[in-house]
Formats: structure tokens, C-alpha cells, sequence
DNA sequence: TAACAAACGTTATATTATAACACCATGATA
DNA sequence: TATCATGGTGTTATAATATAACGTTTGTTA
């Protein structure tokens, strides 16, 4: 039986931040926001970030070392990850597309490694810049 | 018509390290590597590293912060990556999958942007780290 | 040769992330 | 009850990764 995860007041007041925020942030610049509530060091941020990304409560975008928030279902506690990054406005977005999730959940590679997991970023412009 | 790239003496020396290399290099690991050939500074590094992946010649694996030489083609010119890469034992191993790139390629976002590039990592337990 | 771009070397600094240690609360267990 | 393991906390220090900024040199092209 799966059980209900409780969030620490660490956890909560990071995963917080991170939730409200229009697009990825960095540890730091969490760590910044959220000294006025007694968080003072960088450790307390990552404990915080690691737990909430093993809870797939939030991911991490590899490519900019930066964190969102997970907004899909199917991402299955962080096995399976897609996200859209525009390389204008930095804009991230959680890609939850069933088939592209099965087809590469279904991928296993020619020399036989079964894959447990898997991280996948679009990099272009978003349709908002593009007018620009 | 494409006229063929000509590296530079620390590009060559970097581009050398990296293929002569069983496994992915961490930037400062290139660095205390050339230090006898006279390269000293960080920057010497990553600006050959920016060009060496500018010209395709090799790719940054996003999860580890490190190097890795360019053993496909199909990657075109590192607008379509994608890597599978070992857990335990940190083998990386670049997966060259027409059917895979294909796809990949051809998926458009549902908010209409459009994709100029991706980076696709796989993770699990290799053949070779299984046995043991 | 003059002009330009690209690469170079160097010093300094910014950014991202972890190590290590002591403390406290909770809940299991002997 | 005593003790022990677990997980969270706070703190100081430091490691690892990456870039800014400056002037110089080298190679190409007009
Ligand atoms: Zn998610
Ligand atoms: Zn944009
Ligand atoms: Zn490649
Ligand atoms: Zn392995």
C-alpha cells in the first residue's frame, strides 16, 4: 500500500517556491527567496530538492540545472521524463504524451541494456517568442 | 558546400583526450590531462569544448556534466542526441537508432512549437555490471 | 600590407553542489 | 524504560563546474 508522503517544512517551503514559479528555478535562487524563512544554506535547499525529485514531486532540467514542477501523472514518479524548452524565453514545459512515453518506456537498446528510466529535452522556440 | 573543419591546436589536443578516452571526461579532468601540454586554465577547456561540440564532434552528457567523443553520424551535427548510460559503472554509450531519430525528430509539440533539437538519456544497469 | 576574425593565455570570479559534524524528534525494539 | 535506528535540521567549510574580462597572437582575406 503506497503510503501518503508527508512533506517536512523544508520540503514544503521549497517544493512552494518551485510550484508558484512561472518557469524553472535554480537551488540558488530558491535559496535566495526563501531566506527571510530561516533557510540560510545551500544543503538545506538540495536535501529538500533531492527528496522532492525522488517523490517526482518535481524534476530537474539537466540542461539548465535548473527545477520545475512535475504537472503530469504519467511520468510515473520521475522514470519517464520529456519537457520542451524554448531557448529564447528559457520557458519549460512538461511534455505528457502517452504514445511518446510508451514508445520510449518500450525502447530497449541493441546491446541489451534494459533501461529503467529515462530523461528527454526538445530544445526550440516557443510560439510566443516566434512573434517576437 | 561544407568545407572541412580544420581544428585548432587546443581543439586537437581536447578532441584527442576525449576519443582516446573508455568513458565520458569531466571538463577538469580533460584540464589536469593537458596540463604538460602547456594548457593551464579552465577557459582553454571549455572553449575548445565549445567548439568541438559546435562542429558535432563530440557531446555533452547533460546528467554527468561530462564529455563524451561522437561515435555516430546520424546525430547531425548534435541536433538529435541521444545516449544510454550505465548506473553503476558510468559507461555512456551513444545510441544510433534511425527509427528512434525518426521519430523523434518528426514529434511535434501539441502547443505548436516546433523542435530544432533534442537530447535523450537513458538510464539503467549495463550488460557487463548485471553479471556481477 | 591592412583589416578582421578566431584562437590564445591569463587572472579573477561566479555558479553549482557536496562533505562533514553535531543536534533533535520520532518510532521501533529489546 | 532504555537503546537504537531513521530522517530531518542547522551550520561551516570546501569541492566542482563554468564564465567574465582583458590584452595578445595567429591566420585569412581584401
Ligand atoms: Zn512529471
Ligand atoms: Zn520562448
Ligand atoms: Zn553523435
Ligand atoms: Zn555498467
Amino acid at each position: 500500500m503506497a503510503r501518503v508522503q508527508t512533506l517536512s517544512r523544508n520540503q514544503q517551503i521549497v517544493l512552494d517556491i518551485i510550484e508558484k514559479a512561472k518557469g524553472p528555478l535554480k537551488a540558488y535562487s530558491i535559496l535566495f527567496n526563501v531566506q527571510k524563512k530561516g533557510i540560510n544554506a545551500p544543503q538545506q535547499i538540495y536535501r529538500a530538492l533531492d527528496k522532492l525529485i525522488e517523490m517526482g514531486k518535481i524534476h530537474k532540467i539537466e540542461s539548465k540545472n535548473a527545477f520545475v514542477a512535475c504537472r503530469s501523472s504519467d511520468c510515473e514518479i520521475s522514470k519517464a521524463t520529456a519537457f520542451s524548452i524554448c531557448e529564447s524565453c528559457e520557458m519549460v514545459d512538461e511534455i505528457s504524451d502517452t504514445k511518446l512515453s510508451k514508445y520510449l518506456s518500450g525502447f530497449n537498446h541493441k546491446k541489451g541494456m534494459k533501461f529503467k528510466r529515462f530523461n528527454l529535452e526538445f530544445f526550440g522556440i516557443c510560439k510566443k517568442c516566434k512573434k517576437d
